[in-house]
DNA sequence: ACATCAGTTTAGCCTCGGCTAAAATTTTGT
DNA sequence: ACAAAATTTTAGCCGAGGCTAAACTGATGT
């Protein structure tokens, strides 16, 4: 069986292709929790320069968290994630740790590792998150680690 | 070293955002070579039966794809590929596939391991990928597969 | 105190991927 | 041959995520 081969409905690519836009989310909430854990507040500016996009589409963007009830800000102020954006942010967070670290157990060099887990880590099922921890743990025993 | 701690202008980002556009022109192709392979001809409903998408959005992608020099097409015609199409259809397909068996290989399960890697294929680089390959082969040879 | 500068927001534009409704073209059935 | 059915295209809409330019607010320096 390989993987193209159906031309059913095909349920897949719901999911692929609508969860983009939380997929944003989920980096910004991830991000914002980052900075303000590192430098006590995060300004839209910091996010502008972490994801490399200009500032205005870093407001835009946290606009829509606010609506989506994962950030608050007031005008002129540094942003702030709700308890649900926070909850967000480490779950994201630790998704994205354990691909990378799974990413690094199988050989993958610390760049790569790093790069290719922020694109993996929107993709993963929670199955598929579990097989790549059990892999991580499975190394960690062997080889003096 | 965690993967989110940097505020530079950290570079994976642009790839992860940008890539959007020619994830899915990966997806077109792959699905259209798929068609034609397995029936001769590839026509627009099949893509949108294919994508769970409708026959509109895939004439509008089907157009960029002209554009980009990937697909040919003349009204109520077939859609074909270019030489170029090809070349990245099957790029691609080879991608989606090591991935595939990377996954069942880890003990994802069928069902799971398909949607997966439908959408992690397109955040793998190429070393990644190697590492993925290796890994499978290695499988191959346990177990009396 | 006040001008300057850094940071933010507003306005307005773009592309991509999605949609429905309506028009056009093939294909098909009798 | 021609009406009906299937397919494809056109028109026009929306949201997400991207941009630049211009206006506004807040913090700084002297």
């Amino acid at each position: 069986m390989t993987p193209v081969d159906n031309a059913k409905p095909s349920r897949p690519f719901d999911r692929t292709r609508h969860d983009h836009a939380s997929e944003t989310a989920e980096d910004y909430v991830e991000a914002i929790a980052a900075l303000i854990a590192q430098k006590e507040v995060c300004r839209g500016a910091d996010l502008a320069k972490h994801f490399g996009v200009s500032h205005v589409t870093v407001t835009k963007t946290v606009l829509r968290l606010k609506r989506e009830g994962l950030a608050e800000t007031e005008p002129y102020r540094p942003i702030r994630l709700t308890a649900k954006g926070r909850r967000l942010a480490k779950a994201a967070k630790r998704r994205h740790e354990i691909v990378f670290l799974f990413l690094k157990a199988l050989g993958v060099s610390d760049a790569v590792a790093m790069t290719d887990s922020e694109g993996i880590e929107h993709h993963v099922s929670a199955e598929t998150l579990k097989a790549f921890q059990q892999f991580v743990q499975g190394k960690e025993g062997e080889e003096g680690n």
